[in-house]
DNA sequence: CCGTATCCTACATGATACTG
DNA sequence: CAGTATCATGTAGGATACGG
């Protein structure tokens, strides 16, 4: 079988490995699959459990995980029709690295928002 | 002192670490801090490693991670100028996650292409 | 060498309404 | 319940040129 990316490297502008980063490194993605590794939920569960996001951007991002082979999809014949999103085994292989990426974001914000502060604090005076 | 995020949930819509999230989770954001954790960079250095950043991206992307406090600036006043970009502490704590999701990406790519192919296949099938 | 400023366009995203 | 369709809009991001 050929493989389809010979060499992967990010850092080459033509690599698909580029596309798929840029799909996965998304904050959407990051939250969906953080509720996933854990058990798989509904349309509307994420839905409410992922505060502020759109039915569209929800719609969007679980069809562009499941293309990828992150995320499947198992419509149940209920009335009205029930579906059930669960993580994959690849994307189970992923769903730890970007738990960690939120769990930073958790952990460090203090720090973060401390650090802008000082930030802007110093422009300001730059700009004054 | 006052805690600037009493209790951190990046699933809540309000939550400063949403924000942060969305930062961090940037693919310009992860390709550079996967560089700079090995060893200062320069401006144009990383503009050369980084295929097909443009001039723009790459600076928005520095000052905000520096703004952060992810990353440190050093202008260097020879003629011209040179800069000298670096990971800060703060940044060190989040370059091992970010680099592993570049990491799962390359390693990963085949596996999401052929995933990828299948489901067009699916929905083409679908379709027709 | 290291940026900033400006312009411009395409796409990402939200809002809303409708359907199986 | 689980979406799709359509419209409206902001803005991300490229191209280019200029400045310190």
């Amino acid at each position: 079988m050929k493989t389809a990316c010979p060499n992967p490297n990010a850092y080459a502008a033509t690599c698909p490995t580029r596309l798929v980063l840029d799909r996965v490194a998304d904050k959407w993605a990051v939250l969906i699959l953080g509720l996933l590794a854990d058990e798989p939920v509904r349309f509307n569960g994420l839905r409410r459990l992922i505060e502020g996001i759109s039915q569209k951007m929800l719609s969007q991002t679980l069809k562009s995980l499941e293309r990828d082979g992150l995320v499947s999809r198992k419509a149940i014949p209920t009335v009205p029709v029930t579906v059930e999103y669960s993580i994959t085994p690849l994307g189970r292989t992923l769903s730890a690295t970007v738990d960690s990426l939120r769990v930073w974001a958790e952990t460090h914000i203090d720090k973060v928002l401390k650090a802008q502060k000082q930030y802007d604090a110093g422009v300001q005076r730059r700009a004054a």
